[in-house]
RNA sequence: GGGGGCGUAGCUCAGUCGGUAGAGCAUCGGCCUUUUAAGCCGCUGGUCGCAGGUUCGAGUCCUGCCGCCCUCACCA
């Protein structure tokens, strides 16, 4: 038997040992529980002296044993519920017949104590128990109590041992809660309404991606997990939901990294009248309110760097940035591939739209480390998006970059259904994946009339990471995705 | 896919030049009614990621494989 197992046997043993006590190891439903942190909060109302004790100050309060001092008829248990950690003071004098189950007690346990408030000598707010209930036999020893868990594949394929035993892991996905919800509640003041479409969609489109393939079986078609909402999305404005948007996990084929999970979390937005100019304030008032709801400091350390979201962003043209970083101007195409084949950039055979853009992710985004809009980009790799007036190679899109990573996408939507038709049916040379998948029934909501509209998606896990100050997207995803063992 | 790193007790980690696998915590037994990572005494606990190879002898050196992390490439 391996000691992992001789533990496992010590703990059922011990919940077999309960239950001839009449306790039952596993507990039940357990009422008017008063959460650790409301507790130290009236902790402090009280002014208890050091060794008192308020009768009358009662409280119940629940939660798993993370640490245990055992000192003869004296048990110290530090207790951690979802708020926080409390101390409960447990004696055999006042738990009685509930004390031979104490002594069974393990840390990883879930328990409940009735008692009253009081502060020890050396002034720790304690919970005296008199009355006693188990909730939970845990049958696993937890981690290291000083160290918790750190090996970081343990921490990802037990993401609930990392939870409990590392609490800061706890406040960033607390903290990811109150992000995504201040996005909600920006776009709900600005009018929009949450919507859902499929994420099982027979034609993918919306976003270059390789996406997953499965099968329905009654119906026996092939789908295809969402690599993007936006067909869909779009379709709505045609149907008079002038403003959308959706929380969206989207699906995408595609290797892994610190800012790449292939299931990830976008919002993606659509408003109607609106155009690429509108949503750049967008994206600075969704992240103005969670950060608001944060902290409220608009300077955020970033690994080495302090990122300042002060609104305004940065706002920076594509062909500007292009000259300032690869020296080369959008429309010199010798010159672009020069430089191209400069940074041994296969370019050979691709589109000329594609290789500048190959140029400037290369020479270009990392440099963009403030939040900063790019803005008009070249046509030929934006199918979806309207033409600038001016000039048919530019297309009005842009995206936010922070830290050198792309934090958003989005466009002043192109809404005429034959320059539509004729993108999908364009495929550029050189690009391994695309947007242009032809959806003639997206073409024929186009030409029902879809009005003209700005149309923004931002990477909510990016948005976590760069507001949480986390180094990989996999440490504000709670499950991310492992080879299975 | 390329490069680099890591994998030793349940957890956190040592392990020297190739020479009998270690510590702390947890567990188990004992003492203890004011501890704060409680303390003190004692005992347990190992397929050194897996499989080969070199060697009298491998946790250590070599090869292959598996898993994870970083990085580059790919990828919005």
């Amino acid at each position: 038997m391996s000691t992992e197992e001789k533990l496992t046997e010590e703990r059922l043993a011990k919940a077999e040992k309960l239950r001839e006590l009449g306790v039952d190891p596993y507990g039940g439903r357990y009422d008017d529980v008063t959460r650790t942190a409301t507790v130290r909060k009236r902790g402090e109302t009280l002014k208890l002296e050091a060794g008192a004790m308020v009768e009358g100050e009662r409280a119940r309060v629940a939660g798993r044993i993370v640490l245990q001092r055992v000192m003869g008829n004296l048990v110290f248990l530090t207790v951690r519920d979802g708020t926080g950690d409390l101390q409960f003071g447990l004696s055999k004098k006042a738990l009685r017949d509930d004390w031979p189950a104490i002594k069974l007690l393990d840390l990883g346990d879930f328990i409940g104590c009735d008692g009253c408030l009081g502060k020890t000598k050396t002034g720790e707010l304690t919970l005296w128990a008199d009355s006693f209930t188990m909730l939970c036999k845990a049958l696993h020893p937890p981690p290291a109590k000083w160290h918790g868990l750190k090996d970081v594949e343990l921490r990802y394929r037990h993401r609930y041992v990392d939870l409990f035993a590392n609490p800061p892991v706890r406040e960033v996905f607390r903290q990811r809660s109150t992000i995504i919800q201040a996005v909600r509640d920006y776009l709900i003041r600005c009018d929009y309404i949450e919507v859902e479409t499929p994420a099982l969609q027979p034609i993918y489109g919306g976003a270059a991606a390789r996406p997953f393939t499965t099968h329905h079986n009654t119906l026996d078609i092939e789908l295809f997990l969402r690599i993007s909402p936006e067909l869909y999305l779009k379709r709505l404005l045609v149907g008079g939901m002038e403003r959308v948007f959706e929380v969206s996990r989207n699906f995408r084929n595609e290797g892994l990294s610190t800012k790449h999970n292939p299931e990830f979390t976008m919002v993606e937005l659509y408003e109607a009248y609106a155009d690429y100019n509108v949503m750049m304030e967008r994206v600075e008032g969704m992240t103005a309110l969670a950060i608001e709801r944060l902290d409220g400091n608009p300077k955020r350390p970033y690994g080495e760097v302090v990122l300042d979201y002060s609104v305004p962003w940065s706002r920076r043209k594509y062909s500007d940035l292009l000259e300032e970083y690869a020296g080369v101007s959008m429309a010199d195409v010798a010159a672009v591939r020069r430089k191209a084949s400069e940074l041994s950039i296969d370019h050979a055979g691709k589109d000329d739209a594609v290789v500048v853009n190959e140029v400037f992710e290369r020479t270009v985004e990392h440099h963009l480390i403030q939040p900063t809009f790019v803005y008009d980009y070249p046509a030929a790799v934006c199918p979806l998006t309207r033409r600038h007036p001016e000039d048919p190679n530019i297309a009005l899109r842009f995206e936010a970059f922070v830290n050198g990573m792309e934090l958003g996408n989005a466009y002043t939507e192109l809404n005429d259904p034959r320059v539509q038709e004729a993108n999908f049916k364009r495929q550029l040379a050189g690009e391994n994946e695309t947007m242009a998948v032809m959806d003639e029934d997206f073409i024929l909501a186009l030409e029902y009339g879809m009005p003209p509209a700005g149309g923004l998606g931002v990477g909510l896990d990016r948005l976590v990471m760069l507001l949480t100050n986390s180094a990989s997207i996999r440490d504000v995803i709670l499950f991310p995705l492992q080879r299975p063992r």
